[in-house]
Order: C-alpha cells, then sequence, then structure tokens
DNA sequence: TGCAATACGAAATATTAATTCCATCCGTCA
DNA sequence: TGACGGATGGAATTAATATTTCGTATTGCA
C-alpha cells in the first residue's frame, strides 16, 4: 500500500508503469484499462468501468486503494482533472485563434494569425510527406559529398537553418547565396557526386530556377521543396515534396518546409552514421 | 418544450443561443453559466452546478427539459461528450506524432519528432504571449527610423525572415551579420532614435551579447526575444518575450519564434500606417 | 502437502445524487 | 383589484452509485 497520493495524472501514470510487475492480476488489469481508456474513467460509473475492464467493482476500489486514493471517487477526480486541463481541441482552438486572428483586436490579434497559420501549415504537411520519398531523398542526400542549398528569399532563412544543422551534424553543404556575384562559379563546382537541395514557392525566384536547372544538367541529382506539381522544381527534381505553406498577412509560415529541411538533415546524419 | 432533441454540443449551443430572448429568468440563467463553463456542467452533479449558477436543482432539470432532454442525466451527456471529442483530436494527436518519433520507425520517425516539437512550441507560445508587450515593443519598433537586427547562429534565420518581411514592409531595417568583420561599425551609427531588435537562445551566442549591449548603450531601445528571465539579453532590453522552443533531435523549432517576429514586423507596419 | 496470507467475487449496505411534488411567488389580464 | 398560469424554491422521494463486508478461491511458502 502506497500512500503517497498522487495528484495529477502523470503521476499516476509513472507510478502505476513502476509497479506494473507486481500488481495481482485483477489489479493489473484494471491499471491497463484505466491507461488505455481514461476517458472512460474519467466519465464513467464504478459499475460501468469495472464491467469494462472485466472485473468486480469492488476491485476497482481496491485499485485505488492500492495507490493511495480513498475511494474510486478521488481516484476519478484525478481522470476528470486531466480531461479539464487539456486545453481546447485542435479545431477549436485553431478557430479560436483565427477568430481573434481576424476581429483584429490590436497586436495579439496579428500574432495569433501567425500562430494559425503555422500550426496548419504542420497539421497539412503531417499527412502529406510519406516515407518513401523521404528514403529516396535521404539515400540521394547521404551519398553526396558536397550539399548545395539553393533559396533565395523567402526560403533563404530554411536554407540558412539547414546549412548550419548539416555543418552541425559534420555534413559538408554549401550555401549558394554569396552576395558577391560567384554563384554560377560556385555551382560549377558540382560533380555528380554531389547533390542540390533546392527550395522554391510561387512566384519561384528566377535565381533558384535557373541555378537547379543549371545543377541539374551537370548530372547533380536534386531535391526539391516546393509547392506544386506545376512548380518549374519539380521538372528538375529527382525527388521533390509538396509542402502547402498557410500564409499570413502576405508572409508564409515557414513552419513545415523547416520541419522537413531538418528532418533530412538528421535523416541523412543518422543514416551516414548507420551505413558508417 | 422543443422536442428536438440536441445531439452534440454545437447544435445545443445554437438551440440556446436562438431562444435566448424568450427562457424564464432562471432557465437563461443556467443557459448563460452552461455555455460560459461546459467544463463544470460536465463534471459537476445536479446540486453542485445549480449551486454554482445560483438556482435550485430542480430548476436545472426544467432547463434540461426545456430543450428536450428528459432530465439532468441525459442533458450532461452532451456536455461530456464533447470533452470526449475534444480530447481526441488535438493532445492525442501530438502524443501518436511523439510515439512514432520516439519508435524511430524509419526518417518518418523523425520528421513526425520536428513537427510535433513545432506544435508544442506554438502551442506553448500562444499562451505566453500578452498584449501589452506586444504593444509595448511596437509602438518602440514603430518609432524607430533604423530598426537593427541582432542574430547569430541558429536564431539566423529567423532574423533574415524578420529582415525579409519588414523590407517588403517598406520599413528600413539592418541586418547585423556582415561577414566582412564591420559589425561594430554598423551599430556605431545607430542613434537613439532608432531601435534594435535581438534574437538569442542558451547557449547565448557571444556576439549578439556583446552587440545587444553596444548598442543599448548607445541608448538605443532594445526588444529582445530569448528564453529565460536569466537571459544575459533581458538586463539590456527595454522589453523582451520569453519563448520556450521545444527541440528534436538537439535542432530546436524556430516555429515560435518566427510567428513572434513575424507578428511584429506586421503590426509595426499596421501601427506607422494608422499613425499615419 | 498444509498453512497462512492475499486476492477475488458477489451481494448487502450506505451514501450520494437525480427527480418529483407541492406550496408559494410573481406577473398578466380581465 | 382579483383570479389565473407559469415560474420558482425547497423538501420528499426515488434512483443510482460507491463502498463495505464476508465467504471463497488462489497463491506463496515452509
Amino acid at each position: 500500500m502506497d500512500d503517497r497520493l498522487p495528484r495529477d495524472f502523470e503521476t499516476l501514470r509513472s507510478a502505476i508503469l513502476e509497479r506494473r510487475q507486481n500488481l495481482p492480476k485483477r489489479i493489473a488489469q484494471i491499471a491497463a484499462y484505466a491507461l488505455d481508456n481514461p476517458d472512460d474513467v474519467a466519465f464513467g460509473t464504478a459499475a460501468s468501468i469495472a464491467t469494462s475492464a472485466g472485473v468486480q467493482p469492488s476491485t476497482l476500489i481496491r485499485f485505488a486503494q492500492q495507490f493511495g486514493f480513498d475511494g474510486f471517487t478521488s481516484l476519478q477526480s484525478v481522470f476528470r482533472e486531466r480531461l479539464r486541463e487539456r486545453n481546447s481541441s485542435y479545431e477549436e482552438r485553431l478557430n479560436a485563434l483565427r477568430a481573434e486572428a481576424d476581429s483584429g483586436t490590436g497586436h495579439r490579434g496579428i500574432f495569433e494569425g501567425f500562430v494559425a497559420a503555422a500550426t496548419t501549415s504542420l497539421n497539412d504537411i503531417a499527412r502529406a510527406v510519406d516515407e518513401e520519398h523521404l528514403d529516396r531523398a535521404v539515400k540521394l542526400l547521404a551519398k553526396a559529398e558536397t550539399i548545395y542549398i539553393l533559396a533565395r528569399r523567402r526560403s533563404y532563412p530554411v536554407a540558412s537553418y539547414l546549412a548550419y544543422a548539416l555543418s552541425k551534424l559534420e555534413i559538408r553543404c554549401q550555401l549558394v547565396e554569396s552576395a558577391s556575384g560567384l554563384n554560377a562559379e560556385m555551382i560549377g563546382f558540382a560533380k555528380p557526386g554531389d547533390a542540390a537541395l533546392a527550395i522554391s514557392f510561387s512566384p519561384y525566384a528566377p535565381a533558384t530556377i535557373e541555378e537547379a536547372r543549371a545543377i541539374s544538367e551537370r548530372g547533380v541529382p536534386l531535391v526539391a521543396i516546393t509547392d506544386s506539381s506545376f512548380s518549374p522544381l519539380a521538372q528538375f527534381a529527382t525527388v521533390w515534396f509538396e509542402v502547402a505553406e498557410a500564409d499570413f498577412a502576405g508572409f508564409r509560415s515557414l513552419s513545415a518546409t523547416i520541419a522537413l529541411a531538418m528532418a533530412l538533415a538528421v535523416s541523412v546524419a543518422e543514416h551516414r552514421r548507420v551505413s558508417g
């Protein structure tokens, strides 16, 4: 009998997991059910929960007492509290953000707008990217001696973060951005044993397109992150990802693009580490 | 008596709003309470809810019957169902993402990890930023002749996007980043009529700190985006924002920081437009 | 194998909560 | 002003739910 009373769900959860092994059979049965169906525990009656978990109500009470509660009621309150503290649902939250953004109450409205745009983008991309594309892109980039990164204007921040990450991961890369006008020469060094990653969204920066064309004509495999299959980048790319970023006040959220770019960087490092 | 039974919360909500005018006083009182405190209705007992709303339990039942339910219990189930559905989206989605990320199934796991980190950051920041800080920062930046932007390393991508946005919005700014080693001279031009915006997270890039110190000593007001009140930036700043970015695989999500930076940019433009 | 301790199931009981009922209040209309 | 009808408060009633108890089964240990 443990009398340290777990006041919040997480504490209770870990207490359960910790003692899982040496719990009586039926008690363990309830423990498993409770962690799997916390909502049912929050709303049900002792009898209904017991039935669902396949035990007697009295066992449910014993379970509560095992963990320091004085009865089912106080155990249940932990499960209810958990639901209370949860913030509004994803959809509701987004709607609230959008509503605030629309009502334009001061600067916070603008801020909420950007948060909403970023959240939407992330939500969309989580569905859109598939393992197979990732695999191909990662394999291709992992083989490269040097990774050339092409991006301009609004895509440039992503490129600079990517370059930062790759360098940290000790992957050789070259950010094609120089203000010195030597980009063409830089690209001239690229060989088929290298790879390039281009990022561009409509309206596509002409420089990025041109460089992507040039580099792919040199036989360098190209991974592209862009916004549609009509993108001029798509035709030059060996593998390309479609990322639809939501925008607010005319500025795109970069959240989804960054998440994808960083995932590529870390995956490439991982791939190299594993394959030696 | 209306016997179309509202099965879900939204239907009930609109039914209440629609008939709000011609509801008896106490019933209306409950209606208002229920819409304002749906969570309490979901979890409370008829007695506790009645007390909170300032009515008798019997009135609560009459309220339920007015809207076609056969009693308090079935009314309450609508409020509970709402919580259930809510839950199964946002948090669970995040948990699912984290679980996938942890299980490390291939590259998608890594990708999910970055998406989860970004989502978490956005979720946290939406709460953390308040109107008053935004107002002060915006006023301060809007008055500036030139806005100097200080950021290095992992914060640099945000700074570059911010500079892009400010330029698009026709707000004069200067990104202090030059590889030519002229940063000190650049800062030397800053006057009290200008403003600076510094972005730095632990471990703070020494150059950013040093430049922030130098520029604030010249009497230039400073807005800082950083990660804690212990940040060296906080002491130099006129206004500062605390942004806690979640990280994955050692790389911070920049989503929250970007959202805040962009909101500042657009708000400043808006402020200038309105104030002429 | 036998004993003791613990776990368990089922029903009885105590508690708590929902619902109903009735007296009263208040506004409305004749 | 007085009578009617809906609205309300409060207590009584009924339903439900949690908890306790006790007999039995199971497990662990000597």
